[in-house]
DNA sequence: GCAGGCTCGAACAAGGTGGA
DNA sequence: TCCACCTTGTTCGAGCCTGC
């Protein structure tokens, strides 16, 4: 491991991301858990169950005897949402149950392929749905109060005799589903997946969720460990956010946006690259399109991932037009003039 | 004496590397 | 491909120091 460098290598560079059925899909997580602290940044089990309340609502979260899931087991969960995001793009409906190729899964969220990376997986697989969550988080237009696991079962379908799983099947929970039905993701950049330390993927995806395409977000330090859920005294949290902030202004290593740390205003500050991209329900609130306008837009924008050209649509446009469908194709007909195939 | 701040090291998990 | 060992990062607690 480089002392020097911030960023894991990736290590499956030429072109298979997101091998099998998603090589063309954006990684993806669900709002939900980008903007609560439902994951645990420790390295180590943390079997400490877990309050956290904001804004008139609460979650608990209750870790299993193996601990709470940690924000690197949230990688299983990228890559199923962003599977099926990628489905529902070329016209399928989405199914709670998704099985795929642990080795696909290991690539595509730059993991190491070895024996040892599918153990790891497999302990992910057992932290996700062990990890009950009780909230009252509205997904999908619905205001949910119950407890549930953030992912509801995981099954490894075939197992080689060398011990290493093979094809893997999972099945989401109804809040994940929900989330993902109500395309309430947010696109992540890929460089997430080589964002080594918790703490920095978790302040990647605060920013991500908070300031989106604004200019810059700021948090002030109080609120900042209370939304990643550290458990470290504020000064230690402080200066590892300080630490962060310091390696990003040597390195600018963090994708998306730049970590800065206003020490007089105890803020961190998260300021816009310039290469983020929106979601669906950003700024102007244009109604659902009519279904069919997809296959015409897949028809002109051949190889692309409509959902996210359709959430870069909805965050450029700044008033609802006449004619959101025309508007819509005439978008994606523009978008393809400039950029081709991908 | 007590509370709070600071430093340091232990424990643990995950990733990297090199040899078989 | 596997294994052993090393490095790195996070969290936590112990011990020390300082000020009230």
């Amino acid at each position: 491991m480089s002392a020097d460098y911030p960023l894991l290598p990736d290590r499956h560079p030429q072109g298979d991301f997101f091998v099998c059925d998603i090589l063309d899909a954006a990684p993806k997580g669900d709002v939900g858990s980008m903007e609560h602290p439902i994951f645990s940044l420790s390295t180590k089990p943390d079997i400490r169950p877990r309050r956290y309340e904001h804004n008139g609502m609460t979650i608990e979260i209750k870790p299993s005897v193996d601990g709470l899931a940690t924000v690197h087991d949230r990688d299983v969960l990228i890559y199923c949402i962003s599977a099926l995001i990628k489905g529902m793009n070329d016209g399928m409906e989405p199914q709670q149950v998704i099985r795929f190729q642990a080795a696909d899964l290991l690539k595509a969220t730059n993991r190491m392929t070895t024996g040892r990376g599918y153990t790891l997986l497999k302990a992910a697989m057992e932290r996700l749905a062990g990890t009950r969550i009780s909230t009252n988080i509205t997904t999908g237009g619905q205001e949910i109060f119950e407890t549930f696991g953030l992912i509801e079962r995981a099954r490894i379908v075939r197992e080689t005799r060398e011990g290493r799983m093979q094809e893997v099947e999972v099945k989401l929970s109804d809040w994940v589903f929900n989330a993902i039905r109500a395309q309430e993701v947010l696109t992540l950049s890929r460089e997430y997946f080589r964002l080594r330390k918790p703490l920095e993927r978790r302040i990647y995806e605060l920013a991500r969720k908070h300031c989106g395409r604004q200019k810059e977000w700021r948090c002030s330090i109080v609120v900042l460990q209370k939304k990643c859920g550290s458990g470290s005294s504020l000064r230690e949290f402080r200066r590892l956010v300080a630490a962060i902030a310091k390696e990003d202004s040597e390195y600018d290593h963090m994708p998306d946006y730049r970590i800065r740390l206003d020490e007089d205003r105890d803020q961190l500050v998260a300021i816009s690259r310039g290469s983020v991209g929106g979601d669906v329900g950003a700024t102007v609130s244009i109604p659902p399109l009519d279904p069919e306008v997809y296959d015409m837009a897949r028809s002109a924008v051949p190889g692309w991932d409509v959902r996210m050209i359709e959430a870069e649509w909805r965050e450029w446009a700044t008033e609802v037009p006449r004619n959101p469908e025309m508007a819509f194709l005439g978008f994606c007909r523009k978008w393809f003039e400039r950029r081709g195939r991908p």
